[in-house]
DNA sequence: ACCTGAACACCGTTCAAGT
DNA sequence: ACCTGAACACCGTTCAAGT
């Protein structure tokens, strides 16, 4: 089956769309029959062998399965809408979050794969410098952009988790770097001007930039009393799901 | 090193707590020397080899991998402190979340395997069951609780990500049964009523409990919203962490 | 009845041998 | 110079052979 595709020349685009369709699992990609099961089967050796390909020729177009793997991430992320024009913050916002779920839910071991990256991906902080900078715009100052950025998590990205260790970008070891972000901090905050703002509101208690970055315990307790407030607030109210649904059921009174 | 230990019989026990030793990485688990190096690094080899025994001794002890791990995480999730007698339940709540982040510090390899886990543990759905609990006790309506439970997902367990799919309690396919979760679901209900009461107001727009449970996009709406809508209500307060830092600084007027 | 060595079917990646 | 087969150092688990 598709042995058309047999003779195409081998590139790093096709190899990291046959592993985005592998990972995505037999029927999910769209396609009947024989491709893939999901990001578990997902090894060199079996994608190779989609391709139709020696395990080793692979190693062309990706330095290994890190590179490769951060590969689908950056091209599954590219999918994310961009921003809505002409809309308030909250709502541009709001949209793009629940377009990032959306995507995400089209290729559900990303979530997994995201966690497992050792820094983001270009197009993960091109996404997240645009966030940021949709709140900036809103008005709303750095330092609460960069609490909120926090609070959000990973549903920026579609779904809810932290995301890495917050270190400011440019902050790895000097001697090799991530896969795909490979440039010195100058550029990348040149790069992403919205995220070195954010980065450098982050001088906390230890006082240093480069020594680590975020108060990690501030920032969790700060999403979590969010949280409970919104719920005790919704408590007093009387609030109940059944009714308001279909609404924005939890909006402020001056919402 | 340690060949004191390796004339004492093995036991589930004793494997078990060699596993975490060796996850939590040399240095982390208190002694000096060679024990282990991090989650990524273990295997039933390794344990083996780590306990002075032939690989295929553990599996008179632990019936596979799946059920180390589940094993594992069942010890960790134990650690978390006891709900404090006496406060209200948004305090309560609190310190249990903040007493269980505390305990998966000390195991950073502890979210991630959780999240790999095919369903909650024994010890894990205990303590979900007594974080309902706090919130019913406290006078919240079992909708409200529901969906709080969903807001505040992987933070009750000290981190932030979802929890599994969400479906109720003894869901599980009639030919087996998850490591650790073998009983019944009327046994399930009366060892974690609150979570079987929880499950049962999860009859949600699909009408039926057995085929899948809850809402999923209507919960992720909820936290977003509770979340964007706490933020706005912040910035238009001019809200600085600076300042407030050391107080409930998001705390509404009312608490 | 209990325990265990060898074997099976994998894995990512290196490296030397082929063209 | 390019490509690739075999090999290396692993894995979790099965299973038959030993005691």
């Amino acid at each position: 089956m598709a042995e058309g595709t047999r003779r195409t020349p081998l590139s790093r685009e096709r190899v990291l769309r046959a592993a985005v369709a592998f990972a995505d699992g037999p029927g999910a990609g769209g396609t009947t029959g024989g491709s893939g099961g999901g990001i578990e089967a997902l090894s060199m050796r079996k994608l190779a062998q989609e391709l139709g390909v020696v395990p080793m020729a692979l190693y062309k177009h990706v330095a290994g399965k890190e590179e490769l793997l951060a590969g689908m991430v950056d091209a599954v992320v590219g999918e994310i809408d961009p921003p809505a024009p002409g809309a308030g913050w909250k709502d541009v916002v709001r949209q793009r979050v629940l377009s990032a779920r959306r995507v995400l839910r089209r290729h559900p071991w990303a979530p997994r794969v995201i966690e497992s990256l050792p820094a983001p991906t270009p197009a993960m902080l091109a996404h997240l410098d645009s966030v940021i900078g949709t709140f900036r715009s809103g008005g709303l100052s750095a330092d609460l952009t960069h609490h909120a950025m926090h609070a959000l998590g990973g549903r920026v990205l579609g779904f809810s988790q932290e995301l890495f260790d917050a270190s400011p970008p440019g902050d790895t070891p000097p001697g090799q770097a991530a896969p795909g972000t490979a440039a010195p901090a100058a550029e990348l905050a040149a790069r992403y001007p919205y995220i070195a703002e954010i980065a450098a509101s982050a001088v906390h208690t230890d006082g240093s930039v480069i020594s680590g970055g975020c108060d990690d315990q501030f920032e969790f307790e700060f999403a979590l009393d969010l949280l409970l407030d919104g719920i005790d607030r919704l408590h007093r109210k009387g609030w109940t799901s059944a009714a308001p649904r279909g609404s924005r059921s939890t909006a402020p009174a001056g919402g």
